[in-house]
DNA sequence: GTCTATACTGTGATAGAC
DNA sequence: GTCTATCACAGTATAGAC
């Protein structure tokens, strides 16, 4: 069991450094201290690997989705469904970055079929939510925006790292300032 | 210089498609009616094909961070700057979805660190304009999230495809609304 | 300018000894 | 559970004929 947890978490931090497709079996058995075809008894193939890597991250996600679709849609829904993605985000950066980074490359492997499937879920959601077109792409902007900055500060090692209240803080005014059907941005600078 | 045209529209259409790392100078050849060597004839890498398909947008990238770092920083220039960036984004979708989707695998490739280096030079501008994090995460979420959306709509070809113009306006709104110094969103809904 | 043929390397994956 | 050895294949790139 606890060669699989290393495993898992040494391909989710090359995976999300330097690309699925460039990550070989090779690289993630010489971190480990193995070899390919010790890596390869504990998980049947690369993808399989990388299924186990992010598959926890999507269920809690899927989660999220869910509760917010099964959800009366009222603003405390709403300001709740904020909260917990922001809280995604901060706590799953390297997922958050490969999706952002490698959705495109991956888009045939099952798992990230998954991945995308729940990010049109959401878009469908708020779309039934307004009928607007600038709505919609505030939408857009705001929860892509919001987990882009989240990969890019994994990305390059932003250092010293911002405290992690602080961040949050300011992603879920800003989320909440674009998703709110009326403005709530105060007036002073 | 007709073939050099062919295979750079290809080579782009393929690396932002399927990746860079996913994409062979084999399917590219097939595609353009060749060989692979005739591929390599004309362009004496798969990295030197990669350079001359994203170089043009780079270009115009740095024209427009540089024309920005130069100027007044009086509301006027920010505004002019949005509506140059919101352009660039519009017109070169492909590759706009390569630098969201695949900065990370490709960060020792050297036209991928000037394309970096150019988001960072933007970033370390924004900075300097205000000294608050709430407002410099501001900045992230709105070029970030504008970047992402336009990669998202032409990865997963939305059709019918919106009309130009009005996403172009709501993209202008959005970023003038998150990194104007005061509110300027309307009450209206 | 395009082709075939080839070199060389690295890939994911399997077989079988220990 | 880990290893070495090997496989079949795809990758980029080069050489040389036409």
């Amino acid at each position: 069991m606890s060669s699989n947890d290393d495993l898992r978490s040494i391909a989710l931090t090359e995976f999300a450094r330097a690309g699925y497709a460039g990550t070989s079996l090779q690289r993630i058995a010489e971190i480990a201290g193995l070899s390919k075809s010790s890596v390869l008894y504990h998980f049947a193939s690369k993808e399989a690997l990388l299924e186990a890597a992010i598959g926890p991250a999507l269920e809690r996600f899927e989660s999220i989705v869910t509760k917010l679709e099964s959800s009366e849609a009222a603003p405390a829904d709403r300001a709740a469904f904020i909260g917990d993605f922001v809280d995604l985000l901060l706590e799953h950066t390297a997922e958050v970055n490969m999706f952002i980074n490698q959705a495109a490359s991956l888009e045939d492997v099952l798992v990230f079929e998954r991945a995308s499937g729940l990010a049109m879920r959401l878009g469908v959601y708020f779309a039934s939510q307004t009928h607007s077109a600038l709505e919609h792409m505030r939408f857009g902007v705001a929860l892509g925006g919001a987990a882009y900055v989240m990969a890019s500060q994994q990305q390059y090692q932003i250092n010293p790292t911002p405290p992690i209240a602080e961040t949050r803080a300011a992603l879920i005014t800003i989320v909440t300032e674009l998703l709110a059907p009326v403005p709530v941005r105060s007036t002073h600078s």
